[in-house]
DNA sequence: TGTACATCAGTGAACGCGCGTTCACTGATGTAC
DNA sequence: TGTACATCAGTGAACGCGCGTTCACTGATGTAC
């Protein structure tokens, strides 16, 4: 890697933590480039305005997530050749990789992003909602695998399953980080999995008994 | 109501306004009395800084929206003694309301304070999480009511019901947002409540054809 | 009914700090011939 | 192998604006006697 792409990365982290902690608007240029170890004409070297530095934020979001979710699935597809098994599989590993971060899950920039939009451009705005998308597109290809294999015990459309899926993520999120208890992500991400689970699933033969509950 | 008073639901209203399109450290408050068509000074005779106006916002927030709920839960509870059918009803009632929203729910300040923490002093921060702890309280309570008179299908804890509505709720604000598409707020209330009925009704006795859904 | 005083709901001017952005410049590294 | 030039990765100083906050003051309304 060149010189300028390692100080721009770590840019890109100071800023990132920023952003998770306090929300853009209020993680200002200066406080980055004293963590940095850089001056603020270095900063605009690398980002030629904060709207870029946006950008770049959300690019390599994507990115990470994007290969984060990818090695999870991948995983789940070498271990259950059934799409419902691997969806099931999938958010339980997904849980437990957010259950075993250290701290808890940072939080995330797009949920955040998406309460500042005002601060940015048409095309950082653009880029927000490209990647719920993309979220929302990546369950909802896995939900229609599902509906041909299965019959639905409801009626519901695999796009709103999917969203399902996206919102309890976000939901958690937003509540781990309010309430201060990081494990209300990965509980959140296990009920989305068993709403899945119940809507595909055959029903159970009998139902739990409330002492099993106390356990 | 004073003159004073209705000044001060004025500079409320603007700045509410202000927080949910762009978040609570780009609402400046030269903006609001710009708005509100006051000076500075007659802002900081209301408020006596910017976090006692997080206070007012959230105070406020908490009165409206407990009285929303409770108008809609109470109506839940003429239409229906059983526990399961109030919240079933009450969450149909609280998605139309949202749904009937002109240019949809203007979003949660909840949500968005979360993530500006950093901004508010510590009794603000208690605020905001004591909220979202009210939600789950409020749900929580309805579903132990429930699990008190059904059988659970599945092993789950009454308290990750609760945060599992409230999650999709913010869940559903956020992305009603990012989406720009006010409608999946209240199609994502609906799943939360579809959720609660699959886990406390009897199983369904065939499976919904996947023609049906064409519809 | 009039007067004295208190409180309410502000005004107007000034404060200093931090913000994002610009600009002319520079030393180190890489590339062509 | 040496030289000329180009690009990379910054520096340093200055900019003007907007921000939250303070302070001394004020006109209108309310209250006590």
């Amino acid at each position: 890697m060149r010189k300028g792409n390692a100080t721009r990365e770590r840019i890109l982290d100071i800023a990132e933590a920023g952003v998770l902690a306090k929300g853009f608007g209020a993680t200002s240029i200066d406080e980055i480039i004293a963590e940095a170890g850089i001056t603020k004409s270095g900063f605009f070297y690398h980002f030629h305005d904060k709207n870029e530095l946006a950008r770049g934020l959300l690019a390599r979001h994507r990115g990470r997530l994007g290969q984060l979710v990818d090695e999870i699935f991948g995983r789940a597809a070498e271990l259950s050749d059934d799409p419902l098994q691997q969806l099931l599989i999938g958010l339980t590993l997904f849980a437990e990789h957010m259950a075993a971060m250290p701290g808890g899950h940072p939080g995330c920039l797009v949920a955040t992003m998406s309460y500042q939009d005002q601060l940015f451009n048409r095309e950082v705005r653009a880029m927000v909602s490209s990647i719920v998308e993309d979220w929302n597109g990546f369950f909802r290809t896995m939900i229609e695998k599902i509906v041909a294999a299965y019959p639905l015990r409801e009626p519901v459309d695999p796009g709103r399953i999917a969203r399902n899926i996206t919102c309890a993520i976000d939901g958690g999120i937003i509540m781990s980080k309010s309430l201060g208890d990081p494990s209300v992500l990965p509980e959140q991400m296990l009920m989305a999995r068993n709403y899945v689970k119940m809507l595909f699933q055959p029903a159970a033969l009998h139902a739990v008994p409330r002492e099993a509950l106390a356990a």
